[in-house]
DNA sequence: CATGTGTTGTGCAGAATTTCACAATTCAGC
DNA sequence: GCTGAATTGTGAAATTCTGCACAACACATG
């Protein structure tokens, strides 16, 4: 295991990443998985698997593989998942009602303490997780109360950075912007970005890019390729 | 311009960023912007900025910086967007029904022309927008009518993989994927995967290593500045 | 038209990351 | 116990990406 080693970014994601089918694994009761495999399933390269779990111990035996449940046991612990967080949500429109709701989150265990819209009437309305919703105003009294960390983002764009700002003189430290845009933040504060118009843009460029052979199933169709 | 240059995956994701804060300069009617300016909206290098434009040409005036309406126009045309796009979407929860009206989405000009769930209560139900949630084993045919070539995936896990194996089957090239699994694909297709959960996790493990003062603040209201 | 200021495009160095390749280790079978 | 097959952990090579630094160019001004 390197000492002080800088470890990737990139690396960090890819943990997330192997938990998943490490979990998958787990329930149906495989108890050891090589570094082959699991990269197979992740679609990356074994050596990768390795190097990265190294960045953080040994956590295999050679000749043998990885123990699936303490693997993941310690990925978790890595990634500080093993612990409780409290989040709160503001923006409580579609797609932050989707994301409160969400079984994989919760099944994950991550859960909500406080939803908050600026919307009156939106104001006192149940969740069905039992949430009320409050108004944004009340976001720094509550924060502090309920000892909240993560703030989640999910207000159109133009009220995105004054929603930050709000959370972050409320103490809290980090936050997952859904907004399509750069929130400006001083040192010390953690922001992660899920943009789906960034992805987006990726898949359409990249779809662009490929030999659009027709399709033979439906080669009826006259309408062809649209593209080059 | 490089020739034959290997374009990195993060420029093209750079690329949709700039054009966010260039859609708002555009707007507000600044007609010139330099890199400096740009890379600082963006939170990257200005070097960087401009490398990555000149992957795909000279869009700038040396002395002078970039016509923000032209290169807008340029980076539209090389990531694909300047063109419809038709999309379907499979997975009619909450989430699903956040993505189809997304206002964000709409601006941008993507529109969803179909909509399926598996689920029989759903079949039939009218969205905003004005579509007809149709039952999913008419994807095949509904893709080809359309000349759908790209599939939304919002569907719960499990049923992920077999949705995207109907997408391909129904001649479309490019999934964006929703759930938090490892799609198998062949060669010839587009995946984008926009997975919360390992956002999410990301976020934890750097919120974990910042350096918390005060994590208990059971003694609050005495809100200090944020540390360093 | 010469000069000075501003800004791009890009060669290059080196930083960062990924992949290779192999010694070290484990274990099953004989 | 010894041997061979399997698989990790890791130094080093290969590859990819980023940032610097500067020549090339544009334009304003006198």
């Amino acid at each position: 295991m390197k000492k002080n080693a800088k470890i990737p970014d990139a690396a960090i994601e890819r943990l997330a990443l192997y938990s998943r089918p490490l979990r998958e694994l787990l329930k149906s009761g495989v108890s050891v998985i090589s570094s082959e495999k699991l990269a197979e399933f992740c679609g990356v390269n074994p050596a990768q698997v390795r190097k990265d779990l190294a960045y953080f111990g040994e956590f295999g035996v050679r000749g043998v593989g990885y123990d699936v449940g303490d693997l993941l046991h310690h990925i978790k612990k890595i990634l500080a998942t093993d612990r409780e967080w409290a989040l709160c949500i503001v923006g409580m429109g579609n797609l932050g009602n989707a994301i409160v709701q969400n079984a994989n989150f919760r099944k994950m265990g991550y859960r909500f303490v406080a939803a908050f819209d600026k919307e009156p009437r939106k104001i006192g309305e149940i969740l069905p997780g039992g949430l009320v919703i409050e108004p944004v105003d009340r976001l720094g009294r509550i924060a502090h109360a309920l000892h909240i960390q993560i703030g989640v983002i999910t207000t159109p764009p133009d009220a995105a950075q004054r929603v930050a700002d709000l959370m972050m003189e409320a103490g809290i430290k980090g936050i997952l912007n859904f907004s399509p845009v750069q929130l400006n933040t001083p040192e010390g504060y953690v922001i992660e970005n899920v943009d789906f118009t960034v992805r987006f843009e990726n898949l359409v460029y990249h779809l662009s890019k490929v030999p659009w052979k027709r399709n033979r199933l439906y080669e009826d169709s006259r309408n062809q390729s649209p593209l080059e």
